[in-house]
DNA sequence: ATTATCTATAGATCTATAGATAATGC
DNA sequence: ATTATCTATAGATCTATAGATAATGC
């Protein structure tokens, strides 16, 4: 039943891909090893040669969502040269990151469970909030270097915040009416 | 052991109080209905005389929740009449919101719980946070309602963002200025 | 007699481990 | 021979229930 090299740091990725997606759907404390083996097409047992435990899984797991979400910001940023700021406003404020929890944003996911969890998961998940800030305070119009930087901060916020109350909302439209609402007053700012 | 039915119904409210406070700390799934009722001196096997199931609780708890966030803010906004908007600001975006997990905001504990419980739930912090707007649109400057309405919605996902992420960060001096940031950017609109 | 609470436990689920299995790679 | 995976299970924890206990309130 042994694989290769190759195949095994394979399956090292597979588990890691499967844990991101699932542990932004039900959350850290709501998904467990057995299930994301059985994902991944593996058994239970044979995670523990991959991990330690499923705590260093769920801080493996976050480091690369945060980075592969830097990634995707700094992606759309450089693909709209004219209109930077609209085009992330529109790309994080859409219905399918309202609707698809377990590709959709890890901080709209999971950041009310890492104050719980800890030091170093506390950490991931600061360096990749600064890490979006300063996504942000690139493309934000502003006097000084200090006024971009607070309304990136604040822009961070209300876009984070936006899309973890529409993913509350029972109603479709008010999920929408909210999304709407928070587009058009970001941009007029 | 039998208690009287005035204790009885002041034990369902200790219950209730004791789970508001544990479940804005560690989430509905970080904590278990034995440790609850043990924090509300009672036993374990007691909890089922009082409530159906621990799923009952949480819908029960956070109804309580969301109706005394209202009453709150419903409150801060007449206790300053001649300037209601930086008047909820200030007592939201405040170093207490940070840091006392269990006495905070309910929305910044558990919203992105709640997406993943039933209905009831779902439709309870609708509610709740259609009520906070609704408190907001009144003290929010704008032309005309539809203005007021949208200004509301987003206002709203900016505090309640900020104190989600506020929370996240691991260093207090970032969590500051973050609120900060917010505070003054969110007072400039 | 009724009923709120307590003790004890059933049954399910979860993390982690031990030992067996079988394919890889020196 | 080494090692990645699988089977089986230990041990902890969690929800919920059954039956015993003892105080209330008709």
């Amino acid at each position: 039943m042994r694989v290769s090299r190759e195949k095994f740091a394979e399956n090292r990725e597979k588990i890691l891909a499967v844990a991101g997606e699932l542990f932004r759907e039900k959350g850290f404390d709501g998904i467990g090893v057995a299930d994301i083996m059985k994902a991944a097409g593996l058994t239970h047992g044979g995670f523990y040669g991959h991990f330690e435990s499923k705590d260093e899984l769920a801080c493996e797991a976050s480091k690369a969502l945060v980075a592969h979400a830097q990634e995707r910001w700094q992606g759309v940023v450089e693909g709209a040269p004219e209109a930077p700021r609209d085009a992330l406003l529109a790309h994080y404020l859409s219905h399918r990151n309202i609707v698809e929890h377990g590709t959709g944003c890890v901080f709209a996911a999971l950041t009310q469970e890492v104050s719980r969890y800890g030091p170093e998961m506390q950490s991931t998940f600061t360096n990749g909030l600064m890490g979006m800030a300063a996504i942000l305070e690139e493309i934000t119009p502003g006097e000084t270097r200090e006024e971009r930087r607070r309304k990136a901060l604040a822009d961070l916020s209300t876009m984070v915040g936006a899309v973890i109350l529409a993913r509350a909302l029972d109603t479709p439209a008010l999920s929408e009416e909210l999304l709407a609402a928070t587009r058009q007053v970001l941009a007029s700012r």
